[in-house]
RNA sequence: GGGUAGGUGCCCGAGUGGCUAAAGGGGGCAGACUGUAAAUCUGUUGGCUUUCGCCUACGAUGGUUCGAAUCCAUCCCUGCCCA
């Protein structure tokens, strides 16, 4: 952050402020040290790079001297927050529990921030106390009337969803009883869920607490970012490699590269300024994309993971696979996918059996549209065979699909 | 519980006995152009078969028919109105 700006202003700058529950909110972001919350329930067994954004703003608070809590939601994840699109599938309440300890293991490694679990609290309430404890003091037609559960009544929702919000307000007052916490922050989806814990702490106690709101990560488009290929940009190096995130961002778009940089790095602004004014002078260089892909990558993986995914890209990208000393070639790619060759076998039952294309149909398709490259060279036959012949160094066969899908295939002695 | 409108491919949505693997749009994937960008244009988008063709598929299960997404019965689910 720059010295010059406060708290609320750096926040704003970077345009992570939507909405604000209260003016007075803002001076007491500046001069006060608060206790917050920040909440996701465990519908997967990882956060992905849409939730990232918001969860480094938990990150920017505690840096400016906040406390920050994070809440992973044992129980709220067993009932299903409204979408707005429809209902949600009822969760396996084992998958939930296991969801649960990964995501909390994620999040203390990734933020090191204290993470409780609201299903702690909740198991042993009582039905009725919570009808009468909470229930009797939010009007249905307040709740009716919150965007979510608006556009999900013309479709239906039920009754659990429904109540979900009532459930995360219940959540702001066990925070507020007994850590202390005064605000909640959260994606703008959930602004509605935000302020009913205000309304819920406010008739039960009298007490202003506070939240805000942060916009979500979109595209140019207006679409929610962290798809890549139709599957998300997952936080778990497992689920999505080092070297994918890095593609991820270092592929996005131009237009959105300063709205990027302000909101998923902590460079001032202005670096921020600067690597902008860079790299509009020669958006080709995409310094911008590769300073974000840095910066991101590093934050999440280290340095070093970031090191091995330059190092992947430049050789799959700029270098000639064939020239690459073979022995290296296993190392540089074992973060491509990777599949195991038995046998020679025909390019398209290879590329089905490989599961690189999903039929032969479109393998085939593919092979004729010119999509296939096996270690560099275009497959321009049906007939061609992956063998050892063509692989390198006897072993290896690296296989482009499309412009930047990269897969290396290796032969195993039986 | 009663009435009524519905449930179609990844999503939205047309189709009301054969010409329907199912219009159209969105999305996805691929190609061209580029900068591993955006925009644009082109192709493609159930499986097997390089054609013919076969199989699976229009909420579920049965039935009518030479033939069903389309008609009938029962069931499940959803919206709306009434109680």
């Amino acid at each position: 952050m720059d010295k010059e700006m406060t708290l609320y202003e750096d926040l704003q700058w970077r345009g992570l402020i939507k909405d604000l529950s209260s003016e007075d909110l803002i001076d007491k972001l500046n001069n006060e040290k608060l206790t917050f919350y920040l909440g996701t329930d465990p519908t997967a067994d990882s956060l992905h790079i849409g939730h990232y954004s918001t969860f480094l703003v938990a990150k920017r608070l505690q840096k400016a001297g906040h406390n920050p809590i994070l809440l992973v939601g044992g129980a709220t994840g067993l009932v299903g927050d409204p979408r707005g699109t429809g209902e949600r599938e009822k969760a396996d309440a084992k998958v939930i529990q296991s969801n649960f300890e990964k995501l909390k293991a994620q999040v203390e490694r990734l933020f090191g921030i204290k993470c409780v679990n609201n299903y702690d609290w909740f198991k042993d309430v009582n039905y009725i106390d919570f009808l009468r404890d909470y229930g009797k003091y939010i009007n249905v037609n307040y709740m009716i009337n919150k965007d979510l559960v608006k556009r999900q009544l013309e479709i239906g929702i039920s009754y659990a969803e429904f109540s979900y919000m009532l459930i995360q307000g219940v959540d702001f007052k066990h925070l507020h009883d007994n850590y202390g916490v005064t605000l909640q922050i959260g994606g703008s989806d959930q602004w509605g869920n935000l302020t009913t814990g205000i309304e819920i702490i406010r008739k039960l106690t009298g007490e202003e607490v506070y939240a805000f709101s942060i916009p979500l990560a979109v595209d140019s488009q207006g679409k929610k970012m962290g798809k890549s290929e139709g599957n998300a940009v997952w936080l778990d190096i497992n689920k999505t490699s080092a070297y994918e995130l890095y593609q991820y961002l270092y592929n996005l778009e131009d237009s959105m590269m300063e709205a990027y940089l302000k909101r998923f790095t902590f460079l001032s602004k202005s670096e921020i300024e600067e690597i902008m004014k860079k790299h509009l002078e020669a958006p080709e260089k995409r310094i911008a994309q590769e300073t974000l892909a840095h910066e991101v990558v590093r934050d999440i993986h280290g340095e070093e993971e970031y090191q091995k995914a330059v190092e992947i890209s430049r050789a799959l990208f700029s270098g000639d696979i064939k020239k690459l000393p073979a022995d290296q070639i296993g190392k540089i790619f074992s973060k491509v996918d990777h599949i195991d060759i038995k046998e020679e076998e025909n390019i398209v039952d290879f590329l089905v059996n490989s599961k690189i294309c999903s039929s032969k149909r479109e393998a085939r398709e593919f092979i004729s549209s010119g999509s296939i490259y096996v270690n560099g060279d275009k497959v321009e036959s049906l007939e061609y065979n992956v063998g050892r012949e063509n692989a390198l160094d006897n072993k290896y066969v690296v296989i482009r699909k499309g412009k930047k899908k990269y897969f290396l295939g290796e032969f195993i002695d039986e």
